[in-house]
RNA sequence: GGGCUGGUAGAUCAGUUGGAAGAUCGCCGGUUUUGCAAACCGGAGGCCUCGGGUUCGAAUCCCGACCAGUCCA
């Protein structure tokens, strides 16, 4: 990055020098008179026991200066974004204050939610796991204090030099730093084919925070400025705590009382980890993760399932409710979410211990058995398998040793050995494709299209002028489709009297798909026709999902958020968290709500409202769908019951629905339910359906269909008797076979103690199996038998006499018929020839036998 | 999303190099006992998750699906 960049004007203005860090070699501006960068490892840290600044403040304290701060300078005080970033695909967490803005808002694609602005934002990062409570400074969950600012070519608001100014008038006028103990490093950001200069900021051998100045894509070798600048900060809440408190480690500073209170039972580190997470779990919890094995979820268990293990050591310590609840209450203070999540998110916890313990109970048996039986064959458990038995069955190495008799030792690599197995993943992940093939290619000079389906959802009739035309694609100035998104369908219809298939959002404009290409002269003048009957289907579905979204958290808890949702013509989806399947009564509870509502007939309000005053009086579960961008939020509100940021289309009034039929209930993944339902005209029709499969199917057996469970329970039974009775018949038949044999001396021989029974049967192999049974019960015996089945001869012996081996015998009858076969010296097979080579097979398998038993003893 | 385990009687699980489907508990009946429990004897109970493939032959080997558990992103 050129020089030049971080060349400011403020830094001339005010007399900043920039040297060279002699540690690190990094360029640097500074007030002072350093020789090195002020951070960690150049200096040592040097605020422990006396702060740099002017005097402590807790987090709370801490976090209100920094935003007070930035909205006395113009910036708009924005509320934190959930921390799962259910808006983007790319990430599970939110990992950085900019990642609530990534990718529409930063792209350009919508606008700010307000600028500048404000926010402190908690973040989560898992990839320091290890570091929590050892390093002194690492969270699972920290808190991104940030300003923002969006700059456009005709609106700029500022950039490097007054985000510079901005950030040393808070460390040193707000906070009281002496202005010579700052330095401003120099560094190259670089993400999502984004770059620019960005600045860290050291003081007493810490980084506080990172400037960072989005201003270049990258185009292969070339860098090419972006219409759009952003300012991007990051000023780390826990770092500025400790610094100004100048304890020895961050949790101590951070956590305060409950960090005291829990070191009455635990070490430092142990009360560092156990705050940690709790603190981390009462946001992930009420941002609507559930613990699982899978995606989010997993993480939730992970810090779960370490926090136990701590705790099982420590049996004088709180337990984990008593824990996420003592840190949930004091951050309710300011998030106060967190605190209307309490009894729920205790449900949810106690849900977990119960599988963590489950699980354990379940993983030691499995070892118990397994060391038996290694043990009985004079083996051991070797430390493979509790790598093993950590990856598969989730048993932790110590608590594994705990249930064996001899204990191989756990190797110091132990958890290296687990990441080894994990090893060569392939990554390859296929994108999204539409299924009416590639995007339109539409060009930037397309004019925004004025949507009107918010106006009026039951216009299906309009007249239109054609901005853009291009093979099946056209636009229009403005248009009723409605274009696939958010789980809602494409509209269909016509336009100027073409079939209209599918219609797309494509940024701001919406992209009309033709059955056939057709050429539009641009400025012609169009009617559009949307199909009305799947528009209203596509309505009451939608505002269905919303009611059972609504109904499902209240009969369920606001642990429930919505993960997906479709809303197609025939049917409806809403997946939701949930720890445990639905049960039946639980789902007749929430269909019998949500109809209710429907009933009531509550108006529908869809309206826009400006974001901050909409999270302020609706929370954040209006982002059922994820983070909605932008500066207005479309508010659809069921006056009393549900509210949610939402794009879609909706009834006006609850009874519009009709009836909302719920069809069927999966657990798609753990953690995650899917609810199957229908409203509307379609409603009747499954129910016409299914009322018409249980009307055929109990015709078919004869009952009337509510005596359908009972009458199948019937004619099973009956079935199962059948199977039984011929069973038995077929043993009788066997039984007299044998009878026969055994009774015709020429069949029959006794050879010494030893009894060799032949016969030439028609039966199958299994059959066989069965004649031989009976025949060489009284042991010793020995019996051959020959059969001819589907052209095929099939020849079987079975021995219980120790000194006649079946399958020698089978081996000295096979070559006779060609034929291919063996077994155990209890019972043998072979399938040949039939006819008179089976006949010459069986004559020298005899043959072989009574040999065998006259040598035997 | 990927890796690893696993799916066999009502329950918990064995099942050796592919070769005659088992144990324990529970259930039913009998003996014994004043009765119960227990003990002993006997019995019933199996599409070995499903679908393909290899093989003379598959619970077992291979491929795929479904379900569950677990680890990792």
């Amino acid at each position: 990055m050129d020089a030049a960049e971080y060349d400011l004007p403020y830094f001339h203005r005010t007399s900043f020098r920039r040297r060279t860090c002699e540690a690190c070699g990094a360029a640097f501006w500074t007030l002072g008179e350093h020789r090195r960068c002020q951070e960690a490892p150049c200096v040592p840290y040097g605020f422990i026991g006396h702060s740099p600044f002017d005097r402590p403040r807790s987090a709370r304290a801490m976090r209100e200066t920094f935003l007070t701060f930035f909205e006395r300078r113009g910036h708009e005080r924005l509320r934190r974004y959930p921390v799962v970033a259910r808006w983007r695909n790319d990430v599970f967490f939110t990992q950085a204050s900019i990642y609530d803005f990534q990718p529409y808002v930063t792209s350009g694609a919508v606008p700010p939610p307000a600028n500048p602005l404000t926010l402190s934002q908690p973040c989560l990062r898992f990839v320091d796991l290890d570091e929590v409570g050892q390093s002194g400074r690492h969270f699972t969950l920290f808190e991104m204090m940030a300003h923002h600012a969006f700059n456009r070519p005709d609106h700029e608001v500022y950039f490097k030099d007054r985000c510079v100014e901005l950030c040393h008038e808070l460390l040193t006028s707000e906070l009281g730093a002496d202005p010579a103990s700052i330095t401003y490093k120099e560094e190259v950001w670089e993400g999502g084919g984004n770059l620019g200069p960005s600045m860290s900021v050291g003081l007493a051998g810490v980084e506080l925070a990172t400037l960072v100045f989005m201003e270049y894509r990258r185009r292969g070798e070339t860098l090419e400025p972006m219409p759009l600048t952003v300012v991007d900060t990051g000023y780390g809440l826990e770092r500025f705590t400790w610094v100004s408190q100048g304890t020895k480690t961050a949790y101590e500073a951070v956590f305060a009382g409950p960090y005291d209170e829990l070191r009455q039972t635990a070490s430092a580190p142990t009360a560092s980890i156990l705050i940690d997470h709790a603190r981390a779990l009462n946001f992930l919890l009420t941002d609507g993760v559930v613990p699982s094995n899978a995606k989010e979820g997993y993480f939730a268990r992970l810090l779960i399932r370490r926090s136990l293990r701590l705790l099982e050591k420590l049996p004088e310590a709180p337990t984990l409710p008593a824990i996420l609840g003592r840190v949930g209450r004091e951050l309710a203070v300011d998030f106060p979410e967190i605190g209307e999540h309490r009894d729920d998110l205790d449900r949810v916890v106690n849900a977990e211990v119960e599988r963590y313990r489950e699980s354990i109970g379940r993983a030691r048996d499995v070892i118990r058995r397994h060391e038996e039986r290694v043990r009985a064959r004079g083996g051991r458990v070797t430390s493979d398998d509790l790598v093993g038995w950590y990856d598969s069955l989730g048993v932790p190495p110590d608590v594994a040793v705990e249930s064996l008799v001899d204990p191989p030792a756990i190797p110091p690599n132990f958890y290296a050995q687990v990441a080894a197995r994990h090893e060569s993943e392939p990554t390859a992940r296929q994108g999204d494709h539409e299924p009416g093939g590639a995007a339109p290619p539409v060009p930037p000079e397309v004019p925004p299209t004025r949507v009107r389906y918010y106006l009026d959802p039951y216009t299906h009739s309009f007249e239109a002028h054609v901005v853009w035309s291009h093979g099946p694609f056209v636009a229009l100035d403005e248009t009723y489709f409605y274009p696939t998104g958010g789980g809602q369908v494409t509209d269909t219809g016509e336009l100027g009297g073409s079939r209209v298939v599918e219609v797309l959002g494509v940024g701001p404009v919406v992209v009309h798909r033709l059955e056939a290409p057709r050429a539009f002269s641009v400025g012609e003048r169009v009617h559009g026709r949307i199909d009305v009957d799947r528009r209203r289907q596509l309505m009451q579905h939608h505002t269905a999902t919303h009611l059972l979204n609504g109904a499902l958290r209240q009969v369920l808890g606001p642990h429930v958020w919505q993960t997906g949702a479709y809303k197609g013509p025939e049917i409806a989806r809403l997946d939701v968290t949930h720890y445990a399947p639905l049960t039946r009564d639980e789902a007749r509870r929430v269909e019998r709500l949500a109809n209710r509502i429907v009933r009531e007939n509550r108006p529908v309000k869809s309206y826009f409202a400006p974001r901050t005053e909409a999270e302020r009086r609706f929370g954040f579960t209006l982002y059922q769908g994820g983070a909605v961008p932008g500066r207005e939020l479309r508010i659809v509100e069921i006056e009393g019951f549900d509210v949610e940021a939402c794009g879609g289309t909706h009834c006006t009034h609850t009874s519009e629905v009709g009836a909302i039929a719920l069809l069927d209930v999966d657990r798609i993944q753990d953690g995650v339910i899917r609810l199957s339902f229908a409203s509307g005209e379609r409603a009747l029709d499954l129910r016409d359906e299914h009322e018409t499969i249980l009307r055929d199917s109990a015709r078919k057996i004869g009952v009337p269909p509510e005596e359908l469970p009972a009458g199948i329970d019937r004619l099973l039974a009956q079935l199962n008797e059948a199977r039984h009775a011929v069973r038995a018949r077929e043993r009788d038949d066997l039984a007299q076979v044998a009878d026969r044999l055994l009774g015709d001396p020429a069949a029959a021989r006794s050879i010494g103690p030893v009894r060799v029974v032949h016969g030439t049967v028609d039966a199958d192999r299994d059959a066989l199996v069965e004649l031989s049974r009976r025949l060489t019960k009284p042991a010793p015996a020995v019996a051959i038998l020959a059969s001819e089945r589907d052209g095929r001869g099939l020849l079987f012996i079975g021995s219980t006499a120790p000194g006649v081996s079946a399958e020698r015998v089978i081996a000295a009858a096979k070559p006779i018929f060609q034929a291919k076969g063996g077994g155990s010296p209890a019972a043998a097979t072979a399938v040949g020839e039939p006819g008179e080579p089976l006949r010459a097979a069986l004559r020298a398998a005899v043959a072989e036998a009574e040999a065998a038993a006259g040598r035997a003893p």
